[in-house]
DNA sequence: AATGGTCAAGTCAGC
DNA sequence: GCTGACTTGACCATT
């Protein structure tokens, strides 16, 4: 079991997510970003092995506008060198990796242009893990998309759309159930029709799901990561007390937290703490799991 | 040097 | 119809 937080470290002083604004793009701009990016998220990996943290989530600014148009640079081949010697201390130090497209990648679109700019953008998330080297346990995770008014129409349309995915994309891609529209049920249900696997979100099937109980549904979450996919990542993080329902908590709850290490046992899942002051609750989180009896448990 | 409006991209709820 | 929220900051024009 490891324990990540995603993105961004506090304590230090450097991004790896460092962009800036389209109206200012240039090629000698974005070779220089990319170039302080690459630096930084060694320093981060570096800062987590130095404290026991082998879960990490790459920020997908990592390569602004890699899948715009306007970004004729070919960074791949300029700074192979360094995504390759990046992923061997990755893999060195066996830490498991992620990557999140945000909200405006939607595979189920109705628009062919969102879905072109969509898929473009997983194809920019996937050659990162291929240039680093991982092997496919490192994942992109996605969100099955909008629901356009009828949701039984649009998770067709994600799944059709899935089926059309180069192999590339598709070793690489796990579905998430989100906050407000597709619950652990619809992964579930698309799972069936495309062996995807599920991220599971702790906070979001907490504000939107069917009732299920955690650790009665956890194992058929589990059970759609295939040997090769590694062990089941998930997403945790627990409500923020009197904020907006599904808002993610400022600092770790532990008893929370162990409640819900207590719901997916025995199973062996990668833990990503979606808390706000990141690599400190990640800390925290470890600390506690040190000396706990319960991982004993685990199979 | 400090400030605050605005930033590639989409959806949807709540006003 | 607009704004804010989403994993959230931080860029940068202007003063």
């Amino acid at each position: 079991m490891k324990i990540g937080y995603p993105c961004i470290n506090q304590s230090l002083l450097c991004r790896s997510s460092r962009t800036f604004r389209l109206a200012s793009y240039s090629d000698e701009r974005l070779i220089l970003t990319l170039e302080e990016n690459l630096r930084c998220l060694l320093e981060i990996l570096r800062y987590n092995r130095n404290h026991g943290i082998f879960f990490f989530r790459i920020s997908s600014d990592l390569v602004p506008f890699a899948s715009h148009p306007i970004c004729s640079v070919d960074w791949q081949d300029a700074f192979k060198e360094r995504f390759s010697a990046l992923g061997s201390f990755i893999r060195d130090n066996q830490m498991r990796i992620s990557m999140h497209p945000d909200q405006f990648i939607l595979l189920n679109a109705k628009d062919p242009d969102i879905i072109d700019r969509s898929v473009s953008e997983l194809a920019y998330h996937a050659e990162v893990l291929d240039l680093l080297g991982l092997d496919l346990n490192a994942k992109v995770q996605l969100h099955v998309g909008g629901v356009y008014g009828d949701k039984k129409a649009s998770i067709e349309r994600f799944i059709d759309q899935y089926a059309t995915l180069d192999e590339s994309i598709i070793r690489r891609l796990v579905i998430e159930n989100d906050d407000r529209r597709y619950t652990v049920k619809d992964c579930l249900f698309i799972h069936e029709r495309t062996a995807i696997p599920i991220i599971f979100d702790s906070l979001h099937h907490q504000v939107n799901s069917e009732g299920e109980i955690v650790s009665e549904v956890f194992p058929d979450i589990a059970a759609t990561w295939e040997s090769h996919d590694g062990i089941p990542m998930v997403d945790y993080s627990s409500q923020e007390p009197e904020s907006r329902a599904g808002k993610h908590a400022v600092a770790i709850d532990l008893p929370d937290f162990l409640a819900f290490t207590e719901d997916i046992l025995p199973f062996d899942v990668d833990i990503m703490l979606e808390i706000k002051n990141k690599e400190k609750s990640a800390l925290i989180a470890i600390a506690a799991l040190e000396n706990d009896d319960r991982l004993v448990r685990i199979r």
